[in-house]
DNA sequence: TATTTTAATATGTACAAACATATAAAACAT
DNA sequence: ATGTTTTATATGTTTGTACATATTAAAATA
């Protein structure tokens, strides 16, 4: 395997290196502490000066990818995984990483008025409609999610999507908006009746419920989404670096 | 207010820059949207170059603190108070950051044996004591969280700790261990007797349960920590960026 | 042999310089 | 008045260079 840096492509050279280093680091032969190449034999390997391969390094040290230490070396951290790219994933991904496969048991699409808390988080008018999502959604043997979306009416999925892709990935190709900032509450309730019977539990079982603002990269708002998540079926994962 | 950077101190120039930022950015003047002063002003005034400037604004980037855009400055995100340090404050300064005072209703301290998973975590021997941390916290009214604490032997926190202090600052103060990753995983959980009682709700209630593993700068296991929330009293935060 | 010193190695810090590119405002032409 | 081009401004990219410092292993010394 040889990877090698395209000097005349117009995409960043410390994104190129970032991205072989992505690539390196899910080798197997790199991965669970096994120490990198040091940066002088990295930077002539990939032909670029070490500044802009520790500009690449430094990213990935953020996140939590790579460990470095004077003196010794660069390694690939033993306790984490994604890091925080998990919250991005998809919930396709997200459940697929833990080895669940998917089912949508119910996908309903409609356009409504918006509520006042829409109204304020879109920065709208209250005669502007907004398009709601519902999805309930598990594994083969039964629902653990149910979960209520509403998109920006400048996004405005046209309704006819097929959501067989994952919705990040139809936002990001096909309305060229990237979600980067995410807001997220988490809390526990009782399900009530309706919830109940979507999830098929008890009401007044315990739920995991969580609201979630998405933005993108100029923090406009993109997308509010609560989701009740069955609380045997789910636990919900944070990680986090200072 | 004139902010300056000492050239003669044993802090690096970008970690002193980074620090200033971070006062600028708390102050009114910035707050909300406002723009700083242009990168090569900045150096300038600070008496560094542009790019340990640039190194340390980078990192105030990518906690979310600051949004750059070519062409435009830099200015103080508005959708984002204080990123992913909120999940580093202290229980105490989370809860004052929300208006709320909180009191210690219970606080008990012990040696026990390990149980297989903290062996596991701590990875030391079964017959090596730990610390154990009892702690019922909450508003005057009553309690709203109940939590066990475990730490390394290592750290051995020698159990006349007054607790007055958050926990992390009693670490890095007295310990200069510096609590670096964490782990956690939230999920919603019926109250039992124990816990209910605790809790003072009725057994069935839905609570938040959050268990934490905390790691150290170089990967090392320093506590593990295992929270139930009353759920009508707190709610969880993320917040997360790419 | 045990201890100390030294050297090799790898990352950390810092600056200077040059050019590229996105954005908004000003100048210009229609 | 409106659309286009230019220009000023600010961040983005990239390289080169020099020296500092933490760590480990090897060499020198007691």
């Amino acid at each position: 395997m040889h990877l090698s840096i395209d000097h005349n492509s117009n995409v960043p050279l410390h994104i190129q290196a970032e991205e072989l280093l992505r690539k390196m680091i899910e080798d197997p032969q790199f991965r669970n502490g096994k120490f990198l190449p040091n940066e002088v034999e990295l930077s002539k390997e990939l032909q670029i000066s070490r500044t802009t391969l520790r500009q690449a390094l430094n990213k990935l040290v953020y996140e939590g990818l790579l460990v470095r230490k004077k003196g010794i070396g660069t390694k690939v951290s033993e306790k984490t995984v994604s890091s925080k790219s998990m919250n991005w994933k998809s919930f396709s991904q997200e459940m697929a990483a833990r080895g669940i496969p998917i089912r949508n048991f119910e996908l309903h699409i409609s356009w409504v008025k918006p509520q006042e808390e829409l109204v304020h988080f879109f920065d709208i008018k209250p005669e502007q409609k907004v398009l709601k999502l519902e999805r309930l959604r598990g594994r083969p043997e039964g629902p653990f999610v149910y979960f209520v979306s509403y998109f920006h009416p400048a996004i405005g999925l046209s309704g006819e999507e097929d959501f067989k892709r994952p919705l990040y990935e139809i936002l990001e190709q096909d309305y060229k908006v990237i979600a980067t900032l995410s807001k997220e509450e988490i809390s526990a309730k009782a399900a009530d009746n309706f919830i109940g019977g979507k999830l098929e539990i008890d009401a007044g079982s315990p739920v995991l419920f969580r609201k979630r603002f998405v933005y993108d990269q100029d923090e406009k708002p993109i997308e509010l989404n609560m989701g009740y998540y069955k609380s045997d079926s789910f636990i919900y994962t944070v990680e986090s670096r200072r």
